[in-house]
DNA sequence: ATTTATTTTTAGGCTTACCTAAAATATTTT
DNA sequence: AAAATATTTTAGGTAAGCCTAAAAATAAAT
């Protein structure tokens, strides 16, 4: 049984792990989790001990198969609760993340693959992020931005990167919603903006929007 | 913002005034929560503090009323979820509780409220026990215990007193379910125990078990 | 009304998870 | 490759919530 603050380690070391094949270093888990580094150093001696990571000083940490399984199955309780959220109870997208933060503590084996059931058995959450199974299996996407596309090519809207609440908010507001395609019509000059097309609609949106938008191409 | 232990103190608090209209006592709040009165003596303190509780050493606790509210809201939760675990996910009365104490102390008004509209304003939860409502109300019925009842009455079983799991799994095999009219036929004499008709069948009940039922008389 | 027993509080320790400041190690720059 | 910079670890502290053992207060028994 792991403390909620061993679960929010595990859980920022997974997501750390996937920008770099590397070590996590101390400090970017300090900054992800809002604490400083000598808390991490302590933490990472925990977990090492616990076999759910590898740790070498000075030199990071790394999930170990223990660890990643772990931290996999808090990442699924999070999305499955956060789908419940906005299917059963009524909440926006962005609405959900901090409930879950939550929610993804609770210990009951049964709790998570009867919650599974009666969403039945959806495979992304409300921000497009894949939900792992039961045995930890995860599948990811191809992380494609829609500033990687070529003017005239068209891409699928399918997730975020930013998936803060503003950001979420924001795309409301433009009507930018999962599932929508988008086609690149333009790109201005001086700020490398895009003028695309959705739906019957066209938009402008800053470089830096785009790039958080993840797509497949069309 | 509440600490899991402080909010474990003041649910402890409230269930253990209703027997009494006294001050709560250091030790029943040990035996309750599973700690020591040194440890309890030490909360109480703190909940004095923050005008939780009014407590005057060596003589208990009684809750305010913002104690009483936050007792009663935790409460609220932790019968609803208990509700969406039978209701909807398929769980059994006997398997709810300690799922129920961990998500009592999800902090989101929102979340209760929606949680408590999706499950169609519950009044009870499966055990019989009234749901406080957001205001903190509390709709208490009087408690007859069937071992009250003298022969000849009918009562209907409305919730237990005992809600260990072993107690529930004790009923279910019985085929006492909430709601049966239970008639007391006979009582014997040497260890008081009840013949009762239940249905269409009769059976013998201890004591002990009558008196862990509450029902109303009809 | 004392003595005895029970209950409660105080005193002092432990663990977890934080923190700051200083020391040690790595990395980058020149 | 040495110096400068950045990162990480260690050392030493704090607060919350628990503990045991001893002291104090209350309640019960004689």
């Amino acid at each position: 049984m792991l403390t909620f603050s061993e679960e929010n380690y595990l859980k920022s070391i997974f997501h750390l792990s996937s920008d770099s094949e590397l070590g996590v270093s101390t400090n970017s888990i300090a900054d992800n989790l809002n604490t400083k580094a000598s808390s991490v150093t302590e933490m990472l001696k925990k977990l090492g001990e616990k076999n759910l990571i590898v740790y070498k000083k000075y030199h990071g940490a790394q999930l170990t198969e223990k660890g990643r399984k772990t931290a996999l199955n808090i990442i699924r309780k999070h999305r499955l609760w956060e789908v419940f959220l906005v299917d059963k109870l009524n909440f926006k997208w962005d609405e959900v993340h901090d409930i879950a933060e939550q929610l993804e503590h609770i210990q009951s084996v049964k709790l998570t693959n009867e919650l599974d059931k009666f969403l039945n058995f959806p495979t992304k959450d409300p921000h497009g992020d894949p939900i792992p199974n039961p045995a930890g299996f995860i599948k990811f996407t191809p992380k494609l931005r829609l500033s990687d596309l070529n003017i005239g090519e068209t891409g699928k809207f399918i997730g975020v990167k930013d998936s803060s609440s503003a950001f979420l908010k924001y795309l409301d507001k433009r009507q930018i919603s999962l599932g929508s395609n988008i086609k690149v019509l333009h790109q201005e000059e001086f700020d490398q903006s895009l003028h695309v097309g959705l739906d019957e609609t066209n938009l402008t949106i800053s470089i830096k929007t785009a790039s958080n938008l993840y797509i497949t191409k069309i």
